[in-house]
DNA sequence: CGCAGAATTGATACATCTCAAGCTGGGTGG
DNA sequence: CCACCCAGCTTGAGATGTATCAATTCTGCG
């Protein structure tokens, strides 16, 4: 079981690899000694929920690896993804008490926690942190609020193109490719989750990401990797304005 | 002209109408004194673009009095409003040059501008109002998400039920009304600018408004009162998981 | 009074959902 | 090693909710 199996973390934050983008980017050694002391290392399994909505939630906490969704469901089913929780990302929130959302592991998936009393302490006394953290919430606002432009006026084709461009755009951005080059990533969702996220069917999900493969806007390579040979073509089809490389 | 006229404004913090709810809520006397030196209001009409997007930005402020809109328009003229601005509620983000957003009166509004410079140096060296900040941050991410939810996944109906559930709730909060008494408030949108926050069409707001009346759920008195006789039984139409008073 | 912006209402078009049937590929057990 | 199985995915046909286009009707105001 890979649930107590973390061997491949480092418990050292000074060579963590999301060290220099999580909530602690702009520690100072003694620091981060500090936030040694209050860490703990969880791991998930795919398919694993990490926090149920509403559940009491005694930690916050980064995502080191894998993929975690973050989602709101309604009575009768209906579900909202509302945030992709990557390497970095930040879970939780200092000063509430219950979760707000479901958190799910997509892959595998390690986390960084720290448990919230202590981290709150912490937090007072470490402008850093604070400041760290302040960022990190106005970057995710932002990222909230262009999705919700996504969802309340982008057509189902615009929407598949938004995501697909989001996602190569991290992955290439991760492998410091340019844009100018094809790009290849993986899909880290099913079509279901896509659909969640997007506000959309599976189905309609499915017969837009066929349409753009029929058309050659995307290649695909069985049902995950995707290759965009014009990445400009693609953020048309998003319906974004120019090449927006810089934005996000 | 009432550009220039704030006499009607405090120009004294201790006084003032948001002190206790905007970003200097923590700040001690001493504080508010080094921010009523870099301190200065701004007023504009009903229809007033406040900042465009795109723009450079050299301040930040709060609002004081009147409501604002923050949108999003693509390049085809398809608008999604991504936040309503009310008493209080912060505008402008430290650390970036140019406006995300229009920022646009929806009323006569008066801010309460700070020059973004002295502002960000200040919340260096003021704990308090970077703190004050990351929490009414958190909170707007929270709202921007409840609203990922509306937008993607609620039918026409339960979207107009959420936006005058949200509206009412916060009017009978700031009358300090209990939810089981007949509610009364003025929608501060015009069915064009409530189209635009749920992502629909104008028509459809119309269509969707007088089918509730019809129905009985809510009362018009002119275009822009309405009552509502049985607040729970409109919590129902939005969706909400029971009567969801405290959430928000 | 009459105009202009805002809102309502109607008829039709169309995008997406819904329901349903098949396909595909990777894993498993005989 | 093959046949089967099943979750994930694709495709089709028809239903439906919302958009679109168009015509009135309100309402406040000069």
């Amino acid at each position: 079981m890979l649930q107590e199996d973390f061997s491949f973390v480092s418990h050292d934050c000074g060579d963590c690899p999301i060290r220099h983008r999580a909530v602690c980017a702009r520690c100072e050694t003694d620091e981060l000694e500090r936030l040694e002391e209050i860490k703990y290392y969880r791991s998930f399994e795919a398919g694993q929920t990490v926090v149920w909505s509403g559940d009491r939630m005694d930690f916050v906490g980064s995502v080191v690896s894998g993929i975690a969704t973050l989602t709101q469901t309604m009575e009768d089913g209906r579900t909202q993804m509302v945030g992709l929780l990557l390497p970095s990302d930040f879970v939780g929130r200092p000063g509430r008490e219950g979760a707000a959302y479901d958190v799910v592991a997509t892959s595998d998936l390690v986390m960084c926690c720290f448990r919230k009393k202590p981290f709150e302490q912490m937090m007072e006394t470490t402008p850093h942190i604070a400041q760290r953290l302040l960022q990190m919430t106005l970057d995710e606002l932002d990222a909230a609020r262009e999705w919700m432009l996504v969802l309340g006026r982008k057509t189902a084709r615009e929407k598949i193109a938004s995501l697909l461009a989001i996602i190569g755009r991290r992955d290439a951005s991760i492998k410091s490719l340019s844009m100018q080059e094809r790009i290849v990533f993986d899909l880290p969702l099913t079509r279901e989750a896509m659909a969640d996220y997007l506000g959309l069917t599976l189905e309609t999900v499915s017969r837009q990401i066929s349409a753009l493969k029929r058309e050659g806007l995307i290649e695909l390579q069985g049902k995950r990797r995707v290759t965009v040979p014009d990445f400009s073509r693609l953020l048309e089809e998003a319906g974004d304005d120019s090449d927006g490389g810089l934005l996000v």
